[in-house]
DNA sequence: TTGACTCCCATAAAAACCCATGATATTCCA
DNA sequence: TGGAATATCATGGGTTTTTATGGGAGTCAA
């Protein structure tokens, strides 16, 4: 689960630190971080290669001469598994870096089974939407399962 | 379940006692205690990992440029898991004290669920709020579910 | 060599951890 | 049943560890 948001800063080397929650998270089941540009907003997106697979499963099902499956398979083409230096940092390669306009901060932010990197004027129109939609239509309505309890 | 209420102390490193009772609420079903915005006032809202999952796996089977989807992202980024120190105390987010309004004291307010985390002014505003609905249109007619029991 | 990349170490700030204390509540026993 | 002994809780404060970040030395290819 990633929760929560952050502030790090894009060094000259395009490093920047993944933060520890994000990791430890990661750590815990093992599993790699995937980078790859989000399909529907101007952000790189972050998951680990557990549910990429999961995407890369509903490719298959998908119509293989559909846009959607073309589209999909330009994302694959567009994700990168990052290895992190003894510092929790990774290397944010330049076409993730140049496709959501960072320069030198990143937000975070957690959204339960991947996470968003904006910069941060982008996160800033985010939030400020998520707010509007909050006050005009109020929380949504949802009905949780009681499944599993 | 998280009932009752009562008023803690913040001290100067954000460190505050979540009361007891919720504790042991938590320990006994061996759930972690995430904190996050209330989406519907200015309060923080306490609840379990398990929920909080519950919410995350809606936001998957929600089309996910729904506004709804949009806001529950937004609340996970809100959201932040907690670790208690061995005095039973968190450390509240900066985020989330300002969000509040917090400042020296928070009132506990346990609401079955999950519990609000108040300012005391705003505390009392809701609570004289409650009051006078209250007055004006009596007790409300509840219905309550068998389902579970 | 030069530039790009990897690996390693340094450091300030923040967070986690540990122990102490006074207040309140609880237990126990004559 | 009174009141001393004990446990628990909320709170304060100090020490250690972790985190985010900067920078440099070694490596490899062009």
């Amino acid at each position: 689960m990633f929760l929560s948001t952050s502030h790090n800063k894009i060094d000259l080397k395009f490093r920047v630190s993944i933060p520890s929650t994000y990791r430890f998270q990661l750590e815990k089941e093992g599993k790699q971080l995937i980078l790859f540009k989000s399909l529907q907003f101007k952000c790189i997106e972050g998951t680990t290669t557990d549910r990429m697979q999961r995407y890369i499963d509903a490719i298959d099902e998908l119509d293989a001469l559909s846009d959607e499956a073309f589209v999909l398979r330009m994302m694959m083409a567009d994700a990168f598994e990052m290895k992190f230096d003894s510092g929790g940092r990774v290397i944010i390669p330049e076409t993730l870096i140049d496709f959501a306009s960072l320069t030198d901060k990143a937000v975070f932010m957690g959204i339960g089974e991947s996470f968003y990197i904006w910069s941060p004027s982008e996160y800033q129109n985010q939030y400020n939407y998520s707010q509007k939609i909050l006050q005009e239509k109020g929380p949504p309505k949802l009905i949780l399962s009681k499944k599993g309890l």
